[in-house]
DNA sequence: ATGAAAGCGCTAACAT
DNA sequence: ATGTTAGCGCTTTCAT
């Protein structure tokens, strides 16, 4: 009702054109100060605003990003990493001014058919997009159409594309070296879904900490997760045998199962088993014990994910940009440091 | 690059004019095959996609549907309920062929910036509302914008609005029904944001099985919670005092903090206390006990949701729609039922 | 079956 | 400082 309302229905009343108008309406300069005053007016008391897909269509952008989070979605919602990176980036977006859209690509079709909406410049100014599993060909199928792009997280190919991530080999690295610094020398680690770049990253994290320490590698105290819960009690059951004395795992959901094993086995964290995990995000300082853990500023990143992009929707995308943000190992209980 | 195409220089390499272009684009009839074909031919070639926003202003709708988060988002991703919630609303719009709009109403300042683009028609075909705090206005104020809008959640206020909820207090009911029946009979609760119909309803339904039964409500058994982790920890403590055997919490995330309570008194679960939670997300199952908790359908509410909104697009919002779904008790460990 | 022309509601040269 | 005019890229009457 209050919505039928056009500029050209503002411009009338006020008795000036529709260019008039809608100089006032975009505060651009060159309107008399009284009849700036008189059309605002207008707008003031019919409570109009400008309809935003006749603006979109005139000045050829929307003032929408979008977000794209592909396959494997069900983990997505199952792992609260990605509601905090949806909030930094809605947080963000809000400060900005734009909208956000909001794309689940969880199966190859549902790709396909949202592949044009997605791809279209007309609909997305740009498009935020989380990195899949390697292999993944999504990106560079965007890249070739043009769309302007962040990809969040570190792509497994080289392509020029601009991405942000945290720097994932260095916080497995100082997880890991904490561990030794602590004496001990049996440490094992849970791995996330190794189809994935972070998850690979954090394994060579933890490599190289054994390597740099003088430390050998044993195959049979690396077990694969997937980055949820049952995979981190499936693994942490697998390790046991071994003997490890500490643990560092690639998600704090994955030590979540591996407490659950370790309480079935009777054993107690951080005596009878250290574990470091990797997020920090809320549920981590709750646990019991609280868990130590390698921060990520999961906010900041999203918050930088859209800054990334609106830096190159003005001054476009080359060359490539590249953020990696630090991490910072937050010591809490379950690594048993207090009593070290 | 391959963007800029436009639908008249597609209709130019057919030879055709515009119309029959877009005749063919949008499988209407009129055409002879032929001509159709060779359209065709052209349109895969080029790799042309419709630019949505042009059409949109033709056809005067967007099929992109808004879902608003207001205030309190802090809670809301770091619940649980939200990340899915979020997911059967993005699977119902993939599945048909609408684009999702997330928009986190954090601040009043927020709100007031964002209702405009949230409140015309042009940008958004319709709304999906989470609703709000009791006294919350913005449902009232969407409202009379004339928006169509489907509140998910019971509003406080009696307004003629389409809403979806579940049904809280029959939930909450057959919980507490069930401790009774396991012997039960001093049974607390730990409520949750007591400013929200949600949590009212569960208070509610408890009381009623508690008088149902000729249970006395006893004030000190009834300990208030706002839904996270924490508040259901120090509720937990504030209760113990009084010795109750049993505990209905509104929410499961707040059985969590219930648990680390009971961990830090030396009490086990089910033994020393028995517990029935709310919601039975993933994290239920895999808690330590698995949780007795009242399962809501949460994605197939968000999916609903989404149906709601497009029947009332189609066919006009009076009457207001109304959908209450059912929820189901449960059973695993918490309760203690095993061992009854 | 096909096309010309008008229109969706706005912005932006360009002229005055 | 203001208005005229021409788009933006599509759909949709209305003729033919």
């Amino acid at each position: 009702m209050t919505d039928k309302l056009t500029l050209d229905e503002i411009a009338q009343r006020a008795g000036v054109s529709r260019t008039t108008a809608s100089r006032v309406l975009n505060n651009r300069p060159n309107v008399r100060p009284e009849v700036r005053e008189r059309v605002q007016q207008v707008i003031e008391e019919t409570g109009y605003s400008p309809n935003p897909v006749a603006r979109s269509l005139a000045i050829q952008h929307t003032h929408i990003l979008g977000l794209v989070l592909p396959r494997r979605s069900d983990t997505v919602f199952t792992d609260p990493y990605f509601p905090v990176l949806i909030q930094g980036i809605a947080q963000a977006c809000n400060d900005h001014e734009y909208t956000l859209g909001l794309f689940l690509l969880q199966t190859p079709e549902e790709e396909r058919k949202l592949l044009p909406r997605i791809a279209h410049k007309g609909l997305l100014d740009g498009l935020i997009i989380q990195v899949g599993e390697i292999g993944d060909q999504l990106i560079a199928r965007l890249l070739e159409k043009n769309v302007p792009l962040v990809v969040a997280g570190r792509p497994a190919q080289e392509i020029p594309v601009s991405y942000i991530d945290v720097d994932n080999v260095a916080g497995a690295y100082q997880a890991v070296s904490h561990l030794i610094r602590l004496g001990h020398t049996r440490i094992g680690t849970i791995t996330g879904a190794l189809n994935t770049t972070a998850a690979l990253d954090r394994r060579t994290g933890y490599e190289q900490a054994l390597r740099e320490h003088g430390l050998p590698l044993e195959d049979a105290l690396v077990a694969p997760g997937n980055f949820n819960e049952s995979s981190g009690y499936q693994a942490m059951q697998q390790l046991l045998p071994h003997r490890p004395t500490a643990i560092f795992v690639a998600s704090d959901v994955m030590v979540f199962g591996a407490l659950r094993a370790l309480s079935e086995a009777g054993l107690r964290v951080p005596e009878d088993m250290a574990l470091v995990g990797y997020d920090d995000l809320p549920p981590a300082a709750n646990a019991a014990p609280p868990l130590t853990t390698v921060h990520q500023p999961v906010l900041r990143f999203g918050e930088q994910a859209v800054e990334i992009l609106l830096d190159i929707l003005e001054n476009g995308s080359v060359p490539p940009r590249r953020v990696i943000l630090d991490t910072e190992l937050i010591i809490r209980d379950s690594c048993g440091a207090s009593q070290a």
